[in-house]
DNA sequence: ACAAAAAAAGAAAGCGCTTGCGCAAGCGCT
DNA sequence: AGCGCTTGCGCAAGCGCTTTCTTTTTTTGT
């Protein structure tokens, strides 16, 4: 394979002068310039990123750690910066991490192995997460996504808690409901606990007695979500909920799911909203009235802000909260 | 950051003997081993991959070109893909190709750059696909997955005609089906093509005269399926199908959209199938029956096929076709 | 026309690793 | 004691670039 010397012997020129042709890294006379391209595209030459990184400082490429590939909402925010990272010419070096905590440190160090400039990590909810640790220890550019973190850390992530009470805010608003059953995410995560207290607020706000029979855990998964619907369903007719929120678009489904098995109608029965809205919400019967949280930014400001601290290491760090919107449909009960 | 110079000296042994412990690739003794292993643990070495990819060969590296990561059926598959490329130690560099040949080019040119030990691409339909120029004019270790080519690549697909056509054929068995619409792909794909054949195939063993009215391009998204739908709702009544089968999943739902929005019952008037199965085909009302692709086995063996090939350059090339499952649910009128 | 300053290009020292070559001990053997 | 072996390791030449330091060439002023 052609190299760089090769390039220079045809166009009877030096190495560095064909490096800085190629950078633009220094005046080079436009017939010099002229005599190089020809002898590239002669011979047909391909630069090397591994040895220009070596060599050079930035790898111009970028790791992705997200927690739970099989979601719908991480491969739609990977897609996202995925397209950030082209716009910005950056490569993305990608791998799920299935939400292990030893799984995640691998992919970490594996990253970090092949030098990428920054990482954007989806930590898992471990609760002393060796990855994040490994990255601060080693002064690793990064970014968390989804899952905050109270170390000193860029983040990105939405806002849940004001998000989640305007959810059932609506159900309470606008269809009267009072008893409101919430399932919630997997118990470690900072974005379970967030909804779970705007789920608080929301009643509190409509001065609705808090019930804990009416708070169950759906694990964040299809399964489990189904079960907690269940006993939901269970509970003696004046302590059964007349609507349900669940904390993820898994937990949505799960819900909706056994609510069909249990023939209960939506939303003339139980009405029915969640967090995070997919491709073909729209498409159930009925549409699913969710909360669509802004992937495209969200991955678009990932990106940014890891590119802004590569730059410059050492700025304090930014949290940013992105606000999702409510979309309203018919699973909720409006027309 | 800590080199492998630092370990040895801190080990006081040679550079080589460092490496050679790390890689195994001499026998050292086991005492020298275990005064490495403890420099590195002590020193906090972490390998350089660019450092060695460049001085060995292997990246340790594959890159993943997708067209359309947007729909689901291929970020299930780049998901396949990935989980093989752990399995087999490797990571992913990815890209998506927005199917825009032009874009396949550049991501394939930069995979390269990146010195990848091999590429799996999707390759997009273009009649005279540049990408696999490059490919093939660089040596470029590749294969194909989903699109197939008649180039002389390593690659894998599904086994689409007989699979449409007992898709097909279902509705003609089990429903009695005989005016049946199909709404096909984007032009110029293998899958396409393959797919109407298969249609044309289970028509002509069931003695149906094709209608070339019943065929209508979908060009493989949601809107222009719809539309295709409306145009098939529109024939005259006799004229009208009573089933429809879709090419792809995008087309299933932009199909179903379309005949709610009608007002029309399925299956009750008109019976709906389509090829690729989806994480909530079996949550939508109907339950849809679908074709299933065998996703996972499908990454993984493109994932084999590769590195058999990084490992053995000069033998002949694969062509696999998986087959996909016929998943029988409500949409098409089984209780 | 000639020195001084500016512009253009070359030489070479790395970047952190792999690997072929070769040297020094320690072994059993005659 | 001396021979050929095996075993364990160090040396140093790259891999294909970037970048600093120099050297050469061209331009400009008087």
């Amino acid at each position: 394979m052609a190299t760089m010397e090769d390039v220079a012997r045809a166009a009877d020129v030096s190495l560095s002068t064909v490096s800085h042709v190629l950078n633009g890294t220094r005046k080079v006379s436009p017939k010099t310039v002229a005599a190089v391209n020809a002898a590239m595209q002669q011979i047909g030459y391909v630069p090397n990123m591994l040895a220009r990184a070596l060599a050079g400082s930035s790898s111009g490429t970028i790791g992705v750690a997200i927690s739970a590939f099989t979601n719908h909402y991480f491969s739609e925010t990977v897609r996202a910066i995925e397209a950030a990272c082209t716009r910005h010419g950056l490569m993305m070096l990608f791998s799920d991490t299935h939400d292990d905590p030893e799984q995640e440190l691998k992919v970490v160090q594996n990253l970090h192995q092949r030098r990428v400039d920054g990482i954007v990590l989806a930590p898992s909810g471990d609760t002393h997460n060796r990855a994040l640790d490994y990255l601060t220890s080693n002064k690793i550019a990064s970014v968390l996504v989804d899952r905050m973190s109270p170390q000193p850390f860029d983040q990105v992530g939405v806002e849940n808690i004001e998000a989640t009470a305007e959810l059932v805010g609506h159900l309470v608003a606008a269809h009267g409901h009072r008893r409101i059953g919430f399932i919630s995410g997997a118990p470690g995560l900072s974005t379970t606990h967030e909804r779970i207290d705007g789920y608080r607020l929301a009643l509190q706000r409509a001065d609705i007695a808090f019930d804990p029979a009416l708070l169950r855990s759906g694990d964040s998964n299809l399964e489990r979500s189904g079960a907690a619907t269940r006993e939901l369903l269970a509970l003696p007719p004046g302590q059964r909920p007349t609507a349900i929120v669940a904390g993820n678009n898994l937990m949505t489904i799960g819900t909706m799911h056994a609510l069909r098995d249990a023939h209960i109608a939506v939303p003339q029965d139980v009405a029915l909203a969640g967090f995070d809205d997919f491709d073909w919400a729209d498409y159930f019967s009925p549409r699913l009235t969710v909360m669509a949280q802004p992937l495209e930014e969200l991955g678009a400001m990932a990106v940014d802000l890891l590119i802004d601290r590569i730059a410059n290491p050492g700025r304090a760090q930014h949290v940013q909260r992105l606000s999702p919107t409510l979309r309203v449909r018919n699973s909720c009960g409006c027309p």
